[in-house]
DNA sequence: AATAAATGCAATTCTCCGGTTGCATTTAGC
DNA sequence: GCTAAATGCAACCGGAGAATTGCATTTATT
């Protein structure tokens, strides 16, 4: 039960796919990257863990009280950033004594950079082709 | 009534900052760019949201029924997907008779694409000035 | 003018998320 | 060994967000 929420049926009961024209299979994006980058922005896209990223991105693992220290909110919340941060492979911790430091992990950022870029390309080959199309 | 849910209390009620070496002021990073730039990864980090921008930066303007012939949901979740990427100026719309034609826009996407720059280039440096110091 | 297509708008549901509070657990220091 | 610091864990809460359903509205087309 429960049809997990992002599987539905379609607009009317019945509608045998319109196809007017429908350019969205295959636009050679979806395929390649861009797969799996939904999660990496997705924890990217908080005010709060997009600033634990740039103060940790500076180079110096820090351990949760310094990482609270300077914020308005709880530690428990920075745990949790941290946490959210760590599952799409953007933040590591370290064990070191009784604290837990935590750093950067550059790794998934580049994965983010990639997609940006390939849209961009994208872009800008689509740009080039209606340009070309025009002169003509 | 209602403290806006992100202005909220420190740890214990009356903790006057323990400032152990705290470097968290600012980094030349949230002073910057990045500024802003979480709205724009918040409307990426959906996997729908992400296909959208993914078709629309192929080039063509599409209109909400074309988008939404070949998705599993319904027309008005992809309708409001198109709102939530209008709100982040990632798309536009453009009226055309009686259907309504969106059409990708760059420029916000520059600006993400800015801010990763900047959080790599800031890793870079950091890793630069750890070799240095490593190596003295 | 009537019909059907394309979309807009509003209400509703349900889950997830950001945040807090309270207490338990590990561990360094004396 | 005892104390206090740093953290972990679990429950809880309010609101935002993703999606649906139903109906109204605009606008080509015939």
């Amino acid at each position: 039960m429960s049809p997990s929420r992002r599987t539905a049926a379609k607009e009317p009961p019945s509608k045998p796919a319109p196809a007017r024209s429908a350019p969205l299979k295959s636009s050679s994006l979806r395929s390649s990257s861009l797969r799996g980058a939904a999660p990496i922005f997705a924890a990217l896209g908080d005010e709060t863990r997009l600033r634990l990223v740039a103060v940790l991105c500076a180079g110096s693992a820090l351990s949760i009280a310094q990482l609270t220290s300077g914020t308005e909110i709880t530690r428990q919340a920075v745990t949790k950033h941290l946490h959210v941060l760590a599952q799409a492979g953007l933040v590591r911790h370290v064990k070191v004594g009784r604290e837990r430091r935590w750093e950067f992990e550059p790794s998934q950022v580049e994965e983010a950079r990639r997609s940006l870029d390939l849209i961009a390309r994208q872009w800008d080959s689509a740009l080039g082709r209606l340009k070309l199309a025009v002169e003509r």
